[in-house]
DNA sequence: CACCTGACTAAGCGCTTGCTCAGCATGCTG
DNA sequence: CAGCATGCTGAGCAAGCGCTTAGTCAGGTG
């Protein structure tokens, strides 16, 4: 059972950068149990069962169980930072697209919540060069972030001590929710994601 | 090296619930070792060596590395239900109450971010009867919290559309500085509890 | 038909894991 | 002094780990 829009991130269609459907079904039975389990409790074992084969026939797909996590890890974040930046850079004053921001940011981490906690919580488990890339994604969004409470702070339509503590806040929020939520929640992620965006903007001081 | 305030947590000095030094230590290095690299990452040959004794030697003092886990995030939660509780019922009214509460929740999830980590992202490996235990003190932490905002919308003092919501949003500003703080951050956990309080503040609709 | 290729499995290797156990030194008690 | 409890170690066991290897089989090509 997944509501995870893992096809956003993988494309299953013939194409450029398509892959086997059974590389497909072990990228999501890792993301799976690496999310619930966390990767060092996932056996290798675990993944190629969920995906339907045996232990072996992981090996011909990715090279290592580390690899795997490694490409969940750079996919979730290269589709975290095309998010942000395209909320960020569409169309409104800082407010409105702060709110687009928030709401988007936010309903995909409740949305995709099993990647969101492979994302944010195994980075320790990355091998070396793949969290070299992965980090350089993570200050990219950060600054993204800070780019546009900055031009909210220029514009007076944002009133913060400190645009750093207010950016991590913000991000903070939204990657929380990749935590906490579940299956059980009332809240839909968009109804979250609303709710969540109308937070922050009280919370930066922007004059609605 | 770690700025963990665990003598907070386990009493060394003689006393009813004291334990010997060797078992205080045992629970340091575990701390230090779980939020570093993980409960399942973390070999009771880590903790025993950084300790200083054999891997036999741990289980002396205690049954296994699962007990530890669950002696580690017991305190810890006790001790954050123990500081919400106080912050909650002391003097003044709903916003300067709520200010107190984020400013000493977040300035503890940086002060003792090794502990933190322990107590909000191993939760997974805990035993189910060690789990039971402490997802009770959750529960009551967010009570805690959700009472105190409602005392404020009733009051007059707060404008939120959903409570819980704006609960959850809280809890989640503090327990997730305890993954990023690092001994590299400009704000000392005091700075940041005083920011992120006036930013909860602001949130929450207060007048201030 | 023979031949090849690519996806896959059964079996298992070398190693690490959590944990146990017999034995040793120390220091307290009668 | 003997006797014993306490805190600990060195050695190592059974189980499980990531990963490899030899071989199977379906399907495409000449």
């Amino acid at each position: 059972m997944t509501s995870t829009p893992l096809a956003d991130l993988w494309p299953t269609l013939p194409g450029a950068d398509a892959r086997p459907e059974a590389a497909y079904r072990l990228l999501q039975a890792a993301v799976e149990s690496f999310a619930e389990r966390g990767f060092h409790a996932t056996t290798t074992r675990d993944i190629a069962t969920a995906a339907g084969m045996s232990p072996a026939a992981l090996y011909i797909h990715y090279q290592s169980k580390a690899a795997l996590l490694a490409e969940i890890s750079r996919a979730g974040h290269a589709a975290t930072l095309t998010l942000v930046r395209n909320a960020a850079a569409g169309e409104g004053g800082p407010a409105e697209r702060m709110r687009r921001l928030v709401e988007q940011f936010t309903a995909w981490h409740a949305r995709a919540r099993t990647v969101g906690r492979v994302v944010n919580y195994e980075l320790h488990a990355l091998p070396e060069d793949a969290y070299a890339v992965v980090a350089a994604l993570r200050l990219d969004i950060e600054r993204e972030v800070s780019a546009l409470i900055g031009a909210g702070v220029a514009a007076g339509d944002f009133q913060v001590a400190e645009v750093r503590t207010a950016a991590r806040a913000v991000t903070s929020l939204g990657i929380d929710v990749s935590r906490w939520y579940t299956d059980n929640s009332t809240e839909t992620p968009e109804e979250l994601g609303r709710r969540y965006g109308e937070l922050v903007l009280r919370m930066l001081g922007a004059r609605v």
